[in-house]
Formats: C-alpha cells, sequence, structure tokens
DNA sequence: CATATGTCCTGAGAGC
DNA sequence: TGCTCTCAGGACATAT
C-alpha cells in the first residue's frame, strides 16, 4: 500500500536517471504469453507511448501525493501510480509476470526501470503539461502532507464534519496520507480516530499537523512500510523498515505502546481499518472530577 | 454542495 | 487435497 513514505522512497531510489535519455521502453506483461493477468492502465495505448518516450530526456523526477512524476524535456510527464502493489525497481530485470513496464538508459549508473505491479490496480500514464494541470493539478491534489503548514491544514479540515481518520486519507484535502499512517499519525497526536473535524479544538491541529510530520519522515528514514504480505520493496528489492516502528498499525491486541496498559483496537471506517488505543486517544475529555483536590 | 458507498484487482489464508 | 469465501486499501465512479 504505497503511501507517502513508500513513494517518496521509489523516488530517491531511482533518482539518478536524472538527466539521462530513454534509450528504449518494453511492456513486458504484454509481450509475454500470459494471458493470466488483466493489463494495468497505460495510456496512451503502448505503441504510442514508445514513441513519445523514446529519446526523451528525464529533466526531473517529483512526487505527487503517492505517484512518481518524471518530468521530460519534451513537456510530457511521465506518472506511475502504484496503489495497492505498484514498484519501481532499478536494474535486474525481476523475471516473472508482474513486470509491466521497462524503461532502458545507455549511460549512468542506472541500466534499467522497472514498474512492477501483482494486483495491476496502478497504473503508467503520460500526460502532457495541460492533461496533468487538469487530472493531477491543485483542484484534485491538496497540499503535500510534508508541506503544508499548519493554517492550511486547519482550514481544509476544520469545516468538515467527516472523521479525522476519514478526512485525512482524502487526497483533495492533503496528499500523500493512506490507510496505515493515518492511524500512526493519530495515535502519536492523541487523537480519537471517529473525532469529527469541526470538534477537533483549534490548538489541537498543531499536534496533528506535528504528527503528520514526525511520523511521515519517520517512516522516509526507514524506507517505508514492509507487511506481512512481504509486497512492499525499495528500488533495489529491499523491504522497508518502519514496520518495526508501528505503533498500533495491524496491533490489535497488543498492549498501547504509549501508555503499556489499554489494548490496541481494531473499528472500520469507511470500509477500512482504524487502529487506535481508546486510552491515549479519547473522543472526549475526561470528566473533571470535583473531588481531585481532596488531600 | 458534502459525504458515503461500491468497484476494481490478486494472492493469502480460513474453513470445510 | 482442492474448493469457495473473505480480506487487504489505493483512486475513482456513483449514490444519497
Amino acid at each position: 500500500m504505497p503511501e507517502l513514505p513508500e513513494v517518496e522512497t521509489m523516488r530517491r531510489g531511482i533518482r539518478k536517471i536524472t538527466g539521462r535519455r530513454i534509450h528504449d521502453v518494453c511492456f513486458p506483461q504484454l509481450e509475454s504469453k500470459s494471458r493470466r493477468l488483466k493489463s494495468i492502465t497505460i495510456l496512451p495505448q503502448p505503441k504510442r507511448l514508445r514513441i513519445r518516450l523514446k529519446n526523451r530526456v528525464i529533466t526531473s523526477i517529483d512526487r505527487l501525493g503517492k505517484r512518481v512524476a518524471l518530468r521530460l524535456d519534451s513537456k510530457d510527464t511521465l506518472v506511475f501510480e502504484p496503489r495497492m502493489t505498484g514498484l519501481l525497481l532499478v536494474n535486474d530485470p525481476p523475471d516473472d509476470e508482474y513486470v509491466r513496464f521497462g524503461m532502458e538508459f545507455v549511460d549512468g549508473p542506472i541500466r534499467f526501470v522497472w514498474y512492477w505491479d501483482r494486483r495491476g490496480l496502478g497504473s503508467v500514464r503520460l500526460f502532457s503539461e495541460k492533461q496533468l494541470a487538469t487530472v493531477l493539478g491543485p483542484n484534485q491534489l491538496g497540499p503535500d502532507a510534508l508541506l503544508i503548514s499548519v493554517d492550511q491544514l486547519r482550514q481544509r479540515f476544520s469545516p468538515s464534519r467527516r472523521a479525522i481518520k476519514v478526512a485525512l486519507l482524502d487526497q483533495k484535502a492533503v496528499a500523500g496520507i493512506g490507510n496505515l499512517y493515518a492511524s500512526e499519525i493519530l495515535h502519536l497526536a492523541g487523537i480519537h480516530p471517529e473525532k469529527q473535524c469541526n470538534r477537533i479544538p483549534h490548538a489541537n491541529w498543531q499536534v496533528i499537523h506535528a504528527a503528520i510530520r514526525e511520523v511521515l519522515e519517520k517512516a522516509i528514514r526507514y524506507e517505508g512500510s514492509t507487511l506481512s504480505d512481504g509486497t512492499y520493496r525499495n528500488s533495489l528489492n529491499k523491504t522497508g523498515k518502519y514496520q518495526n516502528h508501528h505503533r498500533v498499525y495491524n496491533r490489535a491486541g497488543q498492549p498501547c505502546p504509549r501508555c503499556r496498559d489499554a489494548l490496541i483496537r481494531r473499528i472500520v471506517q469507511a470500509q477500512r481499518s482504524t487502529f487506535y488505543c481508546g486510552k491515549c486517544q479519547r473522543k472526549r475529555l475526561p470528566a473533571k472530577s470535583a473531588n481531585t483536590e481532596n488531600a
């Protein structure tokens, strides 16, 4: 489930192709005889895509939320969208049916970049400048989770009646946060995932903002999370390490790492699992006791 | 308009 | 053993 940290790790893993010329591209899945898998979305059609990519120079590599964007000297942008199981792998062509797309480079340290995708929910798409602006412009994608300011966060979230966990997943509100990191962020911030945005006190947005940065930056340092299915890998096909630092995700029934007392709970919000500590993340503040100063 | 739900896809694992 | 079923959650389409 590549989210911001995993996609940022992919971007860094291929950044040495910046300035390099695409010698050729290929579509291994389409060329293999295995008709078992559905094809991923490739736009435009492979034949036309190859014409527009061949001999183009990559001028820069950006991340757009959970997507990797290669800017070309033609002003086109090649966008990889991994969704659930997509990966960008470097060199060693993995010899299996899930390799969907490849780029070859003649010079530089990286000879090949591969787009691999088991479930095939992801896509490889080439956009003109104009297309990119309409498909992935500021109206479709909110500020990046690592760049958004406290005020932007508050302005975009606090009017909403949605639960904070559900709102954090909305890429139009803020780009890059997915199901795993939303739970992690809210646990660090001490906010109940079902708390409605419009009932979150003004000052708490600063806490949430800080938690977003802290969780995502640490996850990037550990090169993302490889879950028990082992799917996610960095560009060298190595597992991420942040799963060893998860506070709540997939830890239902285990003691909360903060209070070391209550057990992590799992609930479902918008058909997705949410994990939290009922003690550290209260929906309402504990009732004030009149007897606390009794001595 | 805001918000909620359904859909796609594959492999793993459960249950019988 | 081998079948059916459920689940995982990215983004988007459709419904309320």
